[in-house]
RNA sequence: GGCCAAGUAGCUCAGUCGGUAGAGCAGAGGAUUGAAAAUCCUUGUGUCGGUGGUUCGAUUCCGCCCUUGGCCA
């Protein structure tokens, strides 16, 4: 199996730099792995690589979509797959770089066979749970899929709306769906590494002065601009993003400066918190300390270790 | 200097007709299969500003002091 690097990390520990480095000293090619940096023209808000870095070291999976569109693991999945496949038969390794964990779990586990979304069967079911509430959808859905409903929390609207639809969409349901085959693991041999603050009130600060560096930046000048030249609404996970859904709060008029400042820092501690979830769940991963001086160097040598170079 | 109001969890506050107190937010831990930077679950002992007094018992009533805001000088 050719060989891929998975480096994955909670949002403000220093990815990007690392990946940069790394991509000029060894034959490795970029794929980001960031439900957020696929969206065009969000720049500043998803701490975008600029376009300079972009230049020495490209990004795949960058700017891909509008802010109107949507993407998912699946189609992360399957896009880069793609793109992995390629850059290996050109000779150069992939270097998967994020920290949409879902992502990841996705290119690594695989998924089951399901169909993907679909917006009217969707909009039929918020229509619907908008009479009834979710609870009640929740009651429907113990009776075509017990086992999927015992899973899920009557409160969370999300999930139960996802397995609604799938029962909707192939009259099966989706626990059956999901038990009937495995799915194909990632057919390459992989290092993950996974960075993590030693220090937690340390990747806190961090946090501060990036959000701090994004207002001065005009995160919410990119935002009115967002809303000026595109048909955007506050329920599309383009403006559901950290950052964003603040700025468009405030832009609403829904509180004011000090509490947009306030609540995007505490939605991006509270990103990382759930991106750090994740990691320790990943057993096989190699944990370094991000706040480590010699992070960049040591993550090179297990690099070039693993690829035995 | 005088009068008034407020001082309770990291923050904003509620409350106890006297039996040592509770919400939201933040924080922490967890879940996670086509929205995932999403969605959801769990988690609250803090000299109730200080000090005297009344009382079986005070954070709650009374006196004094301190701090902060406002008004009057």
């Amino acid at each position: 199996m050719p060989p891929a690097i998975l480096l994955m990390g909670p949002t403000a520990t220093g990815k990007t730099g690392i990946a940069v480095e790394l991509v000029q000293r060894l034959p490795l090619e970029i794929i980001s792995v960031d439900s957020a940096l696929v969206y065009r023209h969000m720049n500043i808000g998803t701490a975008k690589p600029d376009a300079a870095t972009l230049a020495i070291a490209p990004h795949h999976l960058i700017d891909i979509i509008d802010p109107t569109e949507r993407y998912s693991a699946a189609q992360f999945r399957h896009d880069a797959l793609r793109l992995m496949a390629d850059i290996s038969a050109r000779g150069k390794i992939p270097l998967l770089v994020g920290g949409t964990m879902l992502y990841f779990k996705a290119l690594r586990e695989g998924l089951s066979g399901l169909p993907q979304a679909d917006t009217e069967v969707r909009a039929e079911l918020d229509a619907r749970a908008a009479e009834i509430g979710w609870p009640a959808m929740h009651v429907e859905l113990a009776r075509v899929d017990p086992a999927t409903a015992a899973r899920l929390k009557p409160t969370d609207p999300q999930r139960i709306q996802r397995a609604l639809e799938v029962y909707e969409l192939t009259g099966e349901p989706m626990s059956l769906l999901m038990a009937r085959e495995a799915p194909e693991p990632l057919p390459y041999r992989s290092l993950p590494i996974g960075l993590m603050p030693s220090d937690r009130a340390v990747l806190h600060q961090r946090i501060a002065d990036r959000f701090d560096a994004m207002l001065a930046q005009g995160l919410i000048e990119e935002v009115k601009w967002l809303r000026a030249h595109y048909e955007l609404n506050p329920l599309m996970p383009s403006m559901r993003c950290v950052g964003y859904r603040q700025t468009w709060q405030y832009l609403e008029g829904e509180f004011d400066y000090d509490a947009l400042r306030d609540k995007g820092l505490a939605a991006t501690r509270q990103l990382a918190k759930r991106q750090m979830t994740w990691l320790r769940g990943m057993g096989d991963a190699v944990v370094m300390d991000c706040l480590d001086e010699r992070l960049t160097a040591r993550v090179g040598e297990a690099v070039k270790g693993f690829l035995d170079l």
